[in-house]
DNA sequence: TAGTTGATCGTCT
DNA sequence: GACGATCAACTAA
């Protein structure tokens, strides 16, 4: 399939959380800023399931802080953690459900130099495929912080297009990361060898 | 290469 | 008052 910049529609975002992560890989996502345009492929996510998961953020139900997650499908949950990081996710499903899906690593494609000006790296540190490999490095190489919370990915300011669909056969799963309960589930799913994922994959997963 | 640690603060208990 | 969907720098070997 060929690349496209077309944008991803309303109802690619309200099918079932699991089937929305595994299509988001290989799909863009382009972010304005200022005059500049960043974009990259989503190569790593995570699914969290709403007020049932107990790794979601609305497992205990509706807050402040996760009231985005309960807008619908389509919007974008930023929230900030570990008293310095941003992490981003996409809602997913109907309002009211609470479902997203974390971004948790994009492998840089446009808008480049902004990436490692936004970053602040060293030329030593700055390879491509460094600037958005972890969730909170993604926000900061997107400039994404609590002022993007709530935003509407069919608006111009953030969007996903349709991008070139990671086939079947790439893409692998695992148990999600830095959480402590529900981990047993595998809910992370990422493309296979890409470079720039959060974690290098193991050579013999062993059943992992 | 693997493992440990400090930074730093909003959110919920 | 404890902890977290993290990261980078550091240590040891």
């Amino acid at each position: 399939m060929a690349l496209s910049y077309k944008k991803l529609p309303r109802s690619f975002y309200l099918r079932p959380t699991t089937i929305v992560a595994r299509d988001l890989l290989g799909r863009y996502i382009v972010r304005k800023h200022g005059r500049k345009r960043l974009t990259g492929k989503i190569v790593e996510v995570e699914a969290y399931l709403g007020t049932h998961d107990p790794a979601s953020h609305t497992y205990r139900g509706r807050t402040n802080r996760n009231d985005v997650m309960f807008w619908e499908g389509g919007h974008l949950y930023v929230y900030f953690t570990y008293g310095m990081h941003f992490c981003a996710n996409v809602v997913t499903e109907k309002a009211g459900t609470g479902h997203a899906v974390l971004l948790r690593a994009i492998e840089p494609v446009g808008g480049i130099e902004t990436m490692r000006r936004l970053r602040r790296l060293q030329k030593e540190r700055s390879s491509a495929h460094l600037l958005a490999n972890g969730p909170a490095k993604f926000c900061q190489a997107f400039a994404i912080t609590r002022t993007e919370n709530g935003t509407d990915l069919l608006g111009n300011s953030i969007c996903l297009t349709e991008g070139i669909p990671a086939r079947r056969k790439e893409i692998r799963t695992s148990r999600r990361i830095g959480i402590s309960r529900g981990k047993e589930k595998r809910l992370r799913f990422f493309v296979a060898g890409n470079a720039s994922l959060s974690r290098r994959e193991r050579r013999h997963p062993a059943g992992k």
